[in-house]
DNA sequence: GACTAAATTTCGGTA
DNA sequence: TACCGAAGTTTAGTC
């Protein structure tokens, strides 16, 4: 990895065209070729990009560009997409390389995924009577969160979200109207079920019959005796 | 800015947790607060990260730090949300600050709003007799990016993505629900344009009785008056 | 390889 | 400020 401070302007052209300004700016060059360029605020996401396979060759400037103070150029293309990146370099402030091993990689606990967990640990919380099914249930467009059954047997999906969005509702009635064709399943009542729900999904999820459920994250998290275990 | 070159072990602990094993990284920590940690490869978005406003405070290792080899540990705290990020650093090999001003901030020109623009001006790409309404027409649940009729006067919402997926043609269905209802619209018509369809999109436009017309950007652009002149 | 769904999504615009 | 939709989305998983 080669670190790099300097004063430069960038353009990209690809996808969409962008123009930075000459100002100062950190170069990033990852050994896998990609280069990142970075601003001091604005965080999180570089400013312009480069992603791998890509390939990067310095440029001596020409006679305009000495006269407009540019030192040297980078040009930075990816073959498979045809995106170039030009960065034009005026002067270089710092400049360092160095050599890192693999990187261990990296262990996340999501919370969707462990909102699911605990649902199914803890799906009474849905109604009494309500009885776990499976979680990850497959059908032909992809799998439901949870199937379940209600206090009658009747059959209950239940799409899981930490954020409840439109997009959200649209998934869970695809897998309802397909679910509801077949006559081992049906009639499938859906359930939708988030730590926290937009009022316009709220809204279209009842007008089409959908109940809402806003699960607290804490309070399961208090109940699961996996996690109560370690204290 | 302040770049660090760490053998370091990361836990972050917020909307997930999250776990960096011992390992080689660079710690970039920006003016305004935020904390990037990122590997030598997997382009773009850090391992792990901390948004602004967030402090920084460095802390002495106590006795079983300092046999696990820790020589200092990072605490980053947001007040707002209660994330926490730790680093445990174990050698520094790199350590350097740069000032820099502010930046002049970025000129960009995306693809959707120049082929929404595009194809408002080259409305007849939709079929003879088709007639520009207005962009941007507004809706009770959001804008619809073009609104035109047809050659018989019927109204026809265009819905328009650079990929078209199945999300867009959901999109676009909820317009024409809600736009169907209105008598001095109705029958509303509906085309989803996109430089790309997903099979799937497409089968289910169809489905529901939506056109689908493919962009060819390049063309398009080359038709575009304002760019032509520039040559 | 194609497609789907999730993301600590982030980011920008608008009501 | 909340909400909605776009993003050069990227990334991970499944079929």
């Amino acid at each position: 990895m080669r670190l790099v401070i300097a004063r430069c302007s960038v353009d990209y052209a690809g996808r969409l065209s962008a123009h930075l300004p000459l100002a100062n700016r950190l170069l990033l060059l990852k050994a896998d070729g990609s280069v990142l360029v970075h601003s001091d605020s604005l965080s999180y996401k570089p400013l312009i990009w480069m992603s791998p396979p890509c390939s990067v060759s310095v440029l001596d400037p020409d006679k305009l560009q000495l006269e407009a103070g540019v030192t040297e150029t980078w040009r930075v293309t990816q073959a498979k997409t045809g995106d170039l990146l030009v960065i034009q370099i005026h002067e270089i402030l710092h400049d360092s390389a160095h050599e890192r091993g693999v990187d261990p990689g990296l262990q996340k606990d999501g919370v969707e995924s462990h909102l699911q967990k605990l649902l199914a640990e803890q799906i009474g919380l849905l109604g009494d009577g309500y009885r776990l099914v499976r979680r990850e249930y497959m059908t032909a467009i992809g799998p439901v969160d949870i199937l379940a059954t209600d206090d009658s047997g009747r059959s209950v999906a239940v799409e899981i979200k930490r954020r409840g969005d439109i997009d959200g509702v649209e998934q869970l009635t695809r897998y309802l109207e397909l679910m509801n064709r077949d006559p081992l399943l049906a009639p499938v009542a859906g359930v939708f079920a988030a730590q926290e729900i937009k009022p316009q999904a709220r809204t279209l999820a009842l007008d089409r019959g959908i109940r809402c459920v806003t699960l607290d994250y804490d309070e399961m998290r208090g109940l699961d005796d996996s996690h109560s275990r370690l204290f």
